[in-house]
DNA sequence: TTATAAATGCACTTCCGTTGCATTGTATTT
DNA sequence: AAATACAATGCAACGGAAGTGCATTTATAA
């Protein structure tokens, strides 16, 4: 078991007390967050602070960003299963127009698309919308 | 062949002038546009009558609006096949990463994903990134 | 301990989407 | 045809989010 800050020194990342704030609340949450999110859980520290970690951390594989249609980017933990830099290996979205929540499937894998000749496919985005689990009460 | 004014009469939509310029710029591209493309071509035009308008045409099922990840908004002419209204007849979108032109893959039907219990599907989202086929050389 | 480089904080900018309100234009009724 | 009603347009402004430049603080290395 790999201790955040040894993971952070694997990734040449200098290990600092708020990247290591950012990162456990990135593992503690199950869901994708925006920057607003992390800004509000982190009131004393500064967005541009907020902003570059993330950043640096999606630089260096630790998280993925997210697209999920609302507009704003969200981002979460590349973890078990997760090798966002793989293209064959890319996982889908759920994006709940309930809560607004977005969360990662990681063991729902995107199956081949076929492009058309002369396309050349190197990433692919798909999030599926409609009502999470728990919104839908099933 | 319906004119133009006659679609936007059947969707009960007033037919003005900056109306007719804003589909026939919308037609004649193939690929989709922005929002500022279209400020672009229009100088003389507000922002918010081509913003107005887009959403009008929206709205009335005319254009559809594509989320391609650059986190800009595009829109691009609903026609033949593409019957955004229906689940089951999305198609999806290729992005490409060298000319930043987003375009339609009617032809190319999004595959049924199965999504895990209690979750509901209610739209999806597929956009390819990568190089099209003007830019491949292909 | 000092020198070096990276991380943080502050201020500011830009871009896009959006809304309120006044004005112009179009359609409808008398 | 004139008056009325309503929709479309234009202007101004706001707000959120992303991003940048620079000074300051903090951490690493010599």
């Amino acid at each position: 078991m790999k201790t955040i800050e040894q993971l952070l020194e694997s990734k040449n990342i200098r290990v600092t007390a708020m990247r290591l704030l950012i990162y456990k609340f990135l593992a503690e949450k199950q869901v994708a967050v925006t920057l607003s999110d992390i800004e509000n859980a982190f009131e004393k520290a500064d967005r541009t602070t907020l902003y570059r970690t993330v950043k640096t951390f999606e630089e260096k594989a630790i998280v993925h960003q997210i697209d999920d249609g609302t507009g704003i980017t969200k981002y979460a933990l590349c973890e078990k299963g997760c090798n966002c830099e793989i293209e064959t290996d890319l996982h889908l979205h759920f994006h709940c127009n309930n809560c607004n929540v977005t969360i990662c499937l990681t063991e729902h894998k995107i199956p081949q698309i076929k492009v058309p000749d002369g396309f050349i496919s190197e990433d692919i985005n798909l999030v599926i919308k409609g009502v999470c689990d728990k919104c839908s009460g099933l």
